[in-house]
Order: structure tokens, then sequence, then C-alpha cells
DNA sequence: CATAGAATTATAATTGTTACAAATCGGAGG
DNA sequence: CCTCCGATTTGTAACAATTATAATTCTATG
């Protein structure tokens, strides 16, 4: 993928482009391992030798703002981020500790008439947790 | 409701209890506020001069294991945690930033045929992130 | 009543995130 | 091409939630 490219993703969804904003992005299109703050970080310093762990949060929390990046709060203890926004749900394997993209079951149309009279969602997140086939193969196995 | 009963609640489940245990858990019987560790400290402690906020921890990492109470990770900063362990969903107010419950759609009834091959779950979250009716009021007012 | 194991406590350490102020960058106008 | 202004980036320090650790206190049991 082409830095012109994101950067022109970016200016299409309103956001200005600079160095770090493409390296995070391209980053985040080319991955879909759902990165914590700090695996974006030690993957692109070697690159950009100056960059800054306040810049990774200031650009996730532009790009989350903005709609362009998801944040997730799965697994309780770090941010994950995920440049995928199209719906869909996310399954947590609580050895392994991956985030798998899952699909996600046809509610996601209506939220709103899933809700009590009142509420307004914008954001709709649903987690599965528990074992992904590969731990579960393997703990069948003894 | 009397600790008594508490006590029974939490034997009835596997878990020796304790001043501190049935303190916290009745708490979370009591009220459906999603309280973060912080809040429980603060709302025993007066009764409880010497209760250490390393017991709340401590009590709440067991209680989740033995599945007696639910920890949502929704808010983005801490964890909250729910003494309702029937299957409902969560609605965060990104205004006010209360918890509120909300019925859970009812795919809940059979999750693993959701979820590709071999994933197998064992907790389910769904989260939705917006504005509650009260809020949504105050905002259109102006 | 003595003892062993469990639970609680206080303290310190760790870690993820945010606040802040200084330095740097990039584009518009001269 | 230069200067200047606002936006962006950077480094440091502050902050807050959580976990680790070791000592103390409880509690059940013989």
């Amino acid at each position: 993928m082409e830095d012109k490219q994101v950067y022109d993703y970016l200016a299409d969804r309103g956001i200005k482009g600079s160095v770090q904003r493409v390296a995070v992005m391209k980053y985040l299109l080319e991955h879909c391992n759902h990165p914590a703050v700090d695996d974006i970080y030690t993957e692109l310093v070697d690159a950009l030798p100056t960059l800054s762990k306040t810049t990774i949060y200031n650009t996730l929390k532009l790009f989350v703002e903005q709609g362009v990046v998801r944040m997730l709060t799965i697994d309780g203890k770090n941010a994950n981020f995920d440049g995928d926004v199209s719906p869909h749900a996310h399954f947590f394997c609580t050895q392994c500790e991956r985030i798998f993209d899952v699909p996600q079951p046809e509610f996601a149309g209506s939220i709103d008439n899933e809700l009590p009279q009142g509420f307004h969602a914008e954001v709709t997140e649903l987690y599965f947790k528990g074992q992904c086939p590969e731990c579960r193969r393997k703990a069948n196995a003894c």
C-alpha cells in the first residue's frame, strides 16, 4: 500500500495527513492484529526514530473521534485498535490473548430498535471471550 | 437484605464467606449502578474502617472467576462490576458516563452457532455507547 | 488452646494514559 | 526565498488503576 493512498484515505475523511498519521493509519489498514499503542509504537519507531508515544495516543484519539478507527476495550488491560470500521464483532482468547474478528449477528441493522425508548447508540461493541480453535485443540490434546 | 442471605448466596456458589466478601457481594446485589473498585471501597469503608482496597480487588477477582459477578470494560478507564449475571447488555452514556442495563437481543441463546467453527465463548459482552434519554433531552432543550 | 492455612492488610512497584510546555514542522503571504 | 502563525510532534512529568509482595490477622480444626 502506498503512502499516497493512505494520505488520500485520511483526506477523504477530513483528516489532514502527516508522516506520523499516515504511518499509523497505514499500519492499521495493513494489519488485522488489533494492536495496542505499544505494538504500534514498537513497529513504527524503527522507520521513524523520533516518534513519540504521545503522538500515537494523540493520533489514535483523533482517528477514533473521526470514526476511521475503532477502539476496543476487550482485554481489560490495554486499549486495542482496529482500522476496520465495518460492523463486526470480536473474540478474545483468554489463553493466547489474541483478538479475532468474527461476524456480527444481524441485530446491528436496527440498533436503536433494540434499545429502550430514548436511548441513542452511536457505537456498538460485541465481545466474546473464551478459547480460540487453536488453543482448544492444544487443550484437548492432553 | 440480610448478611446471612448473602453469606448463603455465596456458599451456594462455592465461595467461602467473610465479612468483607459479604459486604462487597451485598453491595453489588443491592445496587445496579455498576460501581468501580473505588466506588465500592468508598461505600464500605465507613462500616469497615480497616478495609483495604486490595481486598476489594482480590474479592472481585474471585467473584468474577466463580461467575457470580460480571466485569465490564465499557468505559475505557476503569473496570466496572455488576452483581447481576443474568444475560443483559449495557449502555454507556458518553455524556453523563453512567452505565445502564438494557435488554440483550436473543442471539445469546446459541452463541457458539454465531461464531466461526471451533470458537467457544464463555462470556459475551454487548456494549452500546451513545446518549441516554436524560442527556438527549437536555441536549435538545437548547 | 495451639496450630496451620486462608484471608486481609499496607506498602511499594508497575503500567497505561493524560497533561503540559517546549520544539518543530508546514503552508500562506510578503 | 524568507518570515510568521498555527498545527503537530515531542519529551517529561504527573496521574490513576491495578498488581505484587510480605507481614499480619482470622478462622476452622484438632
